[in-house]
DNA sequence: CTTGAAGCTCTAGTGACTAGAGCAATTACA
DNA sequence: TGTAATTGCTCTAGTCACTAGAGCTTCAAG
Protein backbone atom coordinates (compact mmCIF):
# COMPACT_ATOMS: atom_id res chain seq x y z
CA UNK A 1 0.00 0.00 0.00
CA UNK A 2 1.19 3.44 -1.21
CA UNK A 3 0.48 6.95 1.13
CA UNK A 4 -0.40 9.80 -0.90
CA UNK A 5 2.91 10.98 -0.66
CA UNK A 6 4.15 7.97 -2.20
CA UNK A 7 1.76 7.75 -4.78
CA UNK A 8 3.08 11.80 -5.55
CA UNK A 9 6.66 11.04 -5.88
CA UNK A 10 6.17 8.16 -7.86
CA UNK A 11 4.01 9.81 -10.36
CA UNK A 12 5.32 13.10 -9.88
CA UNK A 13 1.52 14.38 -9.31
CA UNK A 14 1.76 17.12 -6.37
CA UNK A 15 -0.78 15.76 -3.18
CA UNK A 16 -2.82 17.79 -3.51
CA UNK A 17 -3.72 17.67 -7.22
CA UNK A 18 -4.21 13.93 -6.27
CA UNK A 19 -6.56 14.85 -3.74
CA UNK A 20 -8.33 17.06 -6.26
CA UNK A 21 -8.88 14.60 -8.42
CA UNK A 22 -10.92 12.45 -6.34
CA UNK A 23 -12.38 15.14 -5.91
CA UNK A 24 -13.47 15.11 -9.43
CA UNK A 25 -13.70 11.66 -9.37
CA UNK A 26 -10.50 10.83 -11.85
CA UNK A 27 -9.23 8.63 -9.43
CA UNK A 28 -11.74 6.93 -7.21
CA UNK A 29 -11.60 7.63 -3.41
CA UNK A 30 -8.79 4.89 -2.29
CA UNK A 31 -9.10 2.75 1.25
CA UNK A 32 -8.29 4.11 4.54
CA UNK A 33 -5.48 3.80 7.34
CA UNK A 34 -6.77 3.15 11.02
CA UNK A 35 -5.96 7.11 11.46
CA UNK A 36 -7.85 8.26 8.13
CA UNK A 37 -4.89 8.49 5.99
CA UNK A 38 -5.56 7.14 2.15
CA UNK A 39 -3.83 3.89 1.29
CA UNK A 40 -3.51 2.98 -1.90
CA UNK A 41 -3.08 -0.26 -4.57
CA UNK A 42 -0.60 -0.50 -7.20
CA UNK A 43 -4.12 -0.61 -9.58
CA UNK A 44 -4.27 2.95 -8.33
CA UNK A 45 -0.54 4.08 -8.82
CA UNK A 46 -1.28 2.82 -12.66
CA UNK A 47 -4.14 4.63 -13.26
CA UNK A 48 -2.58 8.19 -11.59
CA UNK A 49 0.31 7.49 -13.76
CA UNK A 50 -2.09 7.72 -16.74
CA UNK A 51 -3.38 10.08 -16.34
CA UNK A 52 -0.60 11.83 -15.33
CA UNK A 53 0.33 10.94 -18.68
CA UNK A 54 -2.70 12.26 -20.68
CA UNK A 55 -2.29 15.31 -19.17
CA UNK A 56 1.34 15.42 -19.89
CA UNK A 57 0.24 15.29 -23.57
CA UNK A 58 -2.27 18.20 -23.10
CA UNK A 59 -5.71 16.39 -22.75
CA UNK A 60 -8.22 17.93 -20.56
CA UNK A 61 -9.75 16.41 -17.70
CA UNK A 62 -12.81 15.23 -19.21
CA UNK A 63 -11.37 13.91 -22.50
CA UNK A 64 -9.26 11.24 -19.99
CA UNK A 65 -12.09 10.81 -18.03
CA UNK A 66 -13.70 8.94 -21.27
CA UNK A 67 -10.77 7.56 -21.81
CA UNK A 68 -10.50 6.18 -18.41
CA UNK A 69 -14.17 5.02 -19.07
CA UNK A 70 -13.46 3.38 -22.27
CA UNK A 71 -10.35 1.44 -20.62
CA UNK A 72 -13.20 -0.16 -18.67
CA UNK A 73 -14.21 -1.49 -21.63
CA UNK A 74 -11.59 -3.32 -23.80
CA UNK A 75 -14.41 -5.14 -25.53
CA UNK A 76 -15.69 -1.87 -27.14
CA UNK A 77 -14.64 -0.66 -30.44
CA UNK A 78 -11.77 2.23 -30.37
CA UNK A 79 -12.42 4.86 -32.44
CA UNK A 80 -14.17 6.91 -29.60
CA UNK A 81 -10.29 6.76 -27.73
CA UNK A 82 -8.77 7.10 -31.17
CA UNK A 83 -11.15 10.09 -31.94
CA UNK A 84 -10.27 12.24 -28.91
CA UNK A 85 -6.71 11.67 -29.70
CA UNK A 86 -6.87 13.01 -32.99
CA UNK A 87 -8.71 15.77 -31.81
CA UNK A 88 -6.18 16.47 -29.38
CA UNK A 89 -3.66 16.68 -32.09
CA UNK A 90 -5.46 18.61 -34.32
CA UNK A 91 -5.79 21.69 -31.31
CA UNK A 92 -2.02 20.86 -30.57
CA UNK A 93 -1.57 21.97 -34.33
CA UNK A 94 -3.93 24.62 -33.92
CA UNK A 95 -1.85 26.30 -30.95
CA UNK A 96 1.58 25.38 -32.97
CA UNK A 97 0.47 27.01 -35.61
CA UNK A 98 -1.26 30.77 -33.89
CA UNK A 99 2.21 30.76 -31.70
CA UNK A 100 4.31 30.38 -35.08
CA UNK A 101 2.09 33.79 -35.74
CA UNK A 102 2.61 35.35 -32.37
CA UNK A 103 6.38 34.84 -32.79
CA UNK A 104 6.92 36.14 -36.01
CA UNK A 105 5.07 39.18 -34.94
CA UNK A 106 6.59 39.54 -31.64
CA UNK A 107 9.97 39.42 -33.86
CA UNK A 108 9.38 41.78 -35.47
CA UNK A 109 8.23 44.26 -32.65
CA UNK A 110 10.57 43.37 -30.01
CA UNK A 111 13.75 43.45 -32.40
CA UNK A 112 13.36 46.57 -34.03
CA UNK A 113 13.18 48.86 -30.93
CA UNK A 114 16.45 51.15 -31.05
CA UNK A 115 14.87 54.21 -29.76
CA UNK A 116 15.96 55.31 -26.77
CA UNK A 117 12.90 56.55 -24.74
CA UNK A 118 9.23 55.54 -24.42
CA UNK A 119 8.33 58.19 -26.64
CA UNK A 120 9.55 56.44 -29.81
CA UNK A 121 9.77 53.09 -28.58
CA UNK A 122 9.14 50.62 -31.50
CA UNK A 123 7.20 48.26 -28.95
CA UNK A 124 4.75 50.79 -27.46
CA UNK A 125 4.30 51.80 -31.43
CA UNK A 126 3.39 48.58 -32.36
CA UNK A 127 0.97 47.57 -29.85
CA UNK A 128 -0.51 51.27 -30.22
CA UNK A 129 -1.26 50.91 -34.09
CA UNK A 130 -2.35 47.47 -35.00
CA UNK A 131 -1.59 48.66 -39.24
CA UNK A 132 2.19 48.21 -38.24
CA UNK A 133 1.15 44.91 -37.65
CA UNK A 134 2.96 42.29 -40.83
CA UNK A 135 -0.72 40.23 -40.97
CA UNK A 136 -3.54 39.74 -38.78
CA UNK A 137 -2.94 37.79 -35.95
CA UNK A 138 -6.82 36.35 -34.41
CA UNK B 1 -19.18 59.22 -27.99
CA UNK B 2 -18.98 55.89 -28.32
CA UNK B 3 -21.28 53.44 -26.43
CA UNK B 4 -20.00 50.36 -24.85
CA UNK B 5 -21.39 48.15 -27.73
CA UNK B 6 -19.53 50.49 -30.05
CA UNK B 7 -16.63 50.37 -28.57
CA UNK B 8 -17.60 46.69 -28.22
CA UNK B 9 -18.02 46.31 -32.05
CA UNK B 10 -15.15 48.68 -32.94
CA UNK B 11 -12.21 46.52 -30.71
CA UNK B 12 -13.58 43.18 -31.47
CA UNK B 13 -13.69 43.19 -27.11
CA UNK B 14 -16.48 42.05 -25.75
CA UNK B 15 -18.89 44.22 -23.80
CA UNK B 16 -18.64 42.27 -20.78
CA UNK B 17 -14.48 41.78 -21.37
CA UNK B 18 -14.48 46.13 -21.24
CA UNK B 19 -16.18 46.42 -17.99
CA UNK B 20 -14.20 43.27 -16.74
CA UNK B 21 -10.81 45.78 -18.06
CA UNK B 22 -12.62 48.27 -15.90
CA UNK B 23 -12.62 46.82 -12.67
CA UNK B 24 -8.94 45.20 -13.16
CA UNK B 25 -8.05 48.84 -14.09
CA UNK B 26 -6.48 48.64 -17.44
CA UNK B 27 -8.98 50.78 -18.91
CA UNK B 28 -10.06 53.93 -16.38
CA UNK B 29 -13.91 54.62 -16.07
CA UNK B 30 -15.69 56.46 -18.42
CA UNK B 31 -17.92 59.38 -18.52
CA UNK B 32 -21.45 58.36 -17.66
CA UNK B 33 -24.59 59.24 -20.16
CA UNK B 34 -27.88 61.18 -17.64
CA UNK B 35 -29.35 57.28 -17.43
CA UNK B 36 -25.70 56.25 -16.71
CA UNK B 37 -24.52 54.62 -19.55
CA UNK B 38 -21.07 54.53 -19.94
CA UNK B 39 -20.05 57.24 -22.98
CA UNK B 40 -16.27 56.60 -24.37
CA UNK B 41 -13.77 58.73 -26.16
CA UNK B 42 -11.67 58.46 -29.06
CA UNK B 43 -8.85 57.93 -26.68
CA UNK B 44 -10.45 54.99 -24.49
CA UNK B 45 -11.21 53.45 -27.79
CA UNK B 46 -7.75 53.58 -28.88
CA UNK B 47 -6.38 52.37 -25.40
CA UNK B 48 -8.40 49.54 -25.63
CA UNK B 49 -7.73 48.49 -28.91
CA UNK B 50 -4.10 48.96 -27.30
CA UNK B 51 -5.00 46.20 -24.68
CA UNK B 52 -6.73 44.19 -27.64
CA UNK B 53 -3.71 44.00 -29.42
CA UNK B 54 -1.48 43.01 -27.07
CA UNK B 55 -4.03 40.55 -25.51
CA UNK B 56 -3.72 39.13 -29.00
CA UNK B 57 -0.57 38.69 -28.57
CA UNK B 58 -0.54 37.00 -25.79
CA UNK B 59 0.79 39.57 -23.20
CA UNK B 60 -0.53 38.65 -19.66
CA UNK B 61 -3.17 41.09 -18.37
CA UNK B 62 -0.02 42.84 -15.76
CA UNK B 63 2.38 43.10 -18.36
CA UNK B 64 -0.25 45.75 -20.07
CA UNK B 65 -0.74 47.58 -17.15
CA UNK B 66 3.11 48.24 -16.90
CA UNK B 67 3.14 48.73 -20.90
CA UNK B 68 0.25 51.37 -20.79
CA UNK B 69 1.89 52.12 -17.71
CA UNK B 70 4.91 53.58 -19.98
CA UNK B 71 3.52 54.80 -22.64
CA UNK B 72 1.61 57.59 -20.36
CA UNK B 73 5.60 58.02 -19.53
CA UNK B 74 7.70 58.85 -23.15
CA UNK B 75 10.73 60.29 -21.89
CA UNK B 76 11.63 57.59 -20.11
CA UNK B 77 14.24 54.48 -21.36
CA UNK B 78 11.91 51.67 -22.89
CA UNK B 79 14.21 49.25 -21.95
CA UNK B 80 11.67 48.31 -19.31
CA UNK B 81 8.88 47.88 -23.10
CA UNK B 82 11.52 46.45 -24.52
CA UNK B 83 12.25 43.56 -22.07
CA UNK B 84 8.46 42.60 -21.55
CA UNK B 85 8.20 42.11 -25.02
CA UNK B 86 11.64 39.79 -25.61
CA UNK B 87 10.11 38.04 -22.35
CA UNK B 88 6.89 37.18 -24.00
CA UNK B 89 9.00 36.10 -27.76
CA UNK B 90 10.70 33.91 -25.13
CA UNK B 91 7.51 32.23 -23.34
CA UNK B 92 6.12 31.66 -26.82
CA UNK B 93 9.00 30.06 -28.33
CA UNK B 94 8.98 28.06 -25.42
CA UNK B 95 5.34 27.03 -25.30
CA UNK B 96 5.95 26.08 -29.51
CA UNK B 97 9.30 23.76 -28.26
CA UNK B 98 6.85 22.03 -25.59
CA UNK B 99 3.93 21.93 -28.38
CA UNK B 100 6.02 20.33 -30.89
CA UNK B 101 7.20 17.49 -28.82
CA UNK B 102 3.50 16.99 -28.02
CA UNK B 103 2.28 16.92 -31.49
CA UNK B 104 5.30 14.46 -32.61
CA UNK B 105 4.12 11.98 -29.20
CA UNK B 106 0.30 12.54 -30.67
CA UNK B 107 1.33 11.55 -34.20
CA UNK B 108 3.24 8.14 -33.08
CA UNK B 109 0.14 7.54 -30.72
CA UNK B 110 -3.02 8.65 -32.86
CA UNK B 111 -1.96 7.09 -35.88
CA UNK B 112 -0.86 3.98 -35.15
CA UNK B 113 -3.83 2.56 -33.76
CA UNK B 114 -5.11 -0.07 -36.11
CA UNK B 115 -6.67 -2.42 -33.22
CA UNK B 116 -10.44 -2.63 -33.49
CA UNK B 117 -10.94 -2.83 -29.94
CA UNK B 118 -10.37 -0.58 -27.07
CA UNK B 119 -8.34 -3.82 -25.53
CA UNK B 120 -5.86 -3.56 -28.24
CA UNK B 121 -6.59 0.13 -28.96
CA UNK B 122 -2.51 1.83 -29.14
CA UNK B 123 -4.02 5.25 -27.75
CA UNK B 124 -4.95 3.32 -24.41
CA UNK B 125 -1.54 1.38 -24.34
CA UNK B 126 0.47 4.20 -25.45
CA UNK B 127 -1.47 6.19 -22.39
CA UNK B 128 -1.04 2.99 -20.29
CA UNK B 129 2.49 2.42 -20.66
CA UNK B 130 4.97 5.64 -20.34
CA UNK B 131 7.60 3.57 -21.51
CA UNK B 132 6.32 3.21 -25.01
CA UNK B 133 7.02 7.02 -25.14
CA UNK B 134 9.56 8.06 -27.81
CA UNK B 135 10.81 10.25 -25.45
CA UNK B 136 10.75 12.13 -22.08
CA UNK B 137 7.90 14.94 -22.85
CA UNK B 138 7.79 16.72 -19.67
C1' DC C 1 -45.76 55.98 -27.34
C1' DT C 2 -44.40 51.67 -27.43
C1' DT C 3 -41.37 47.95 -28.19
C1' DG C 4 -37.12 45.68 -28.46
C1' DA C 5 -32.31 46.13 -28.21
C1' DA C 6 -28.75 47.49 -25.45
C1' DG C 7 -27.19 48.84 -21.06
C1' DC C 8 -26.70 48.48 -15.85
C1' DT C 9 -25.06 45.89 -11.32
C1' DC C 10 -24.27 41.90 -8.95
C1' DT C 11 -23.11 37.18 -8.09
C1' DA C 12 -21.30 32.96 -9.42
C1' DG C 13 -19.02 29.71 -12.63
C1' DT C 14 -15.08 28.10 -15.71
C1' DG C 15 -10.45 24.79 -15.69
C1' DA C 16 -6.98 22.86 -13.35
C1' DC C 17 -5.04 23.48 -9.94
C1' DT C 18 -2.43 26.08 -5.70
C1' DA C 19 -1.95 28.15 -1.03
C1' DG C 20 -2.81 28.40 3.64
C1' DA C 21 -4.88 27.56 8.28
C1' DG C 22 -5.33 24.60 11.92
C1' DC C 23 -5.29 20.34 13.26
C1' DA C 24 -4.15 14.72 13.59
C1' DA C 25 -1.41 10.66 12.44
C1' DT C 26 2.79 8.48 11.44
C1' DT C 27 7.70 7.61 11.49
C1' DA C 28 12.56 7.97 12.85
C1' DC C 29 15.60 8.15 16.13
C1' DA C 30 17.39 8.45 21.08
C1' DT D 1 9.03 4.48 25.37
C1' DG D 2 9.33 9.44 24.43
C1' DT D 3 9.46 13.02 21.44
C1' DA D 4 10.15 15.72 17.48
C1' DA D 5 9.89 16.04 12.55
C1' DT D 6 7.37 14.90 8.79
C1' DT D 7 3.45 13.81 6.53
C1' DG D 8 -1.35 13.68 6.36
C1' DC D 9 -6.24 15.46 7.02
C1' DT D 10 -10.27 18.89 5.86
C1' DC D 11 -11.79 23.17 4.60
C1' DT D 12 -11.81 27.64 2.49
C1' DA D 13 -10.23 30.80 -0.71
C1' DG D 14 -7.22 32.42 -4.45
C1' DT D 15 -5.27 32.14 -9.30
C1' DC D 16 -6.11 33.97 -14.52
C1' DA D 17 -8.90 36.07 -17.82
C1' DC D 18 -12.78 36.03 -18.61
C1' DT D 19 -18.09 34.25 -19.23
C1' DA D 20 -23.01 33.49 -17.93
C1' DG D 21 -27.12 34.68 -15.88
C1' DA D 22 -30.68 37.21 -13.12
C1' DG D 23 -33.29 41.09 -12.74
C1' DC D 24 -33.56 45.53 -13.61
C1' DT D 25 -33.21 50.38 -16.44
C1' DT D 26 -32.29 53.27 -20.46
C1' DC D 27 -32.11 54.26 -25.17
C1' DA D 28 -33.31 54.59 -30.19
C1' DA D 29 -36.39 53.55 -33.97
C1' DG D 30 -40.77 53.46 -35.92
Amino acid sequence: MFSIGDLSRRTGVKVPTIRYYEQMGLVSAPERSEGNQRRYSRQELERLAFIRHARDLGFAVEDIRALIDLSFHPEQPCGHADKIAQEQLASVREKIARLRRLEAELERIATCCDGKTVGDCYVIRALSDHALCADEHV
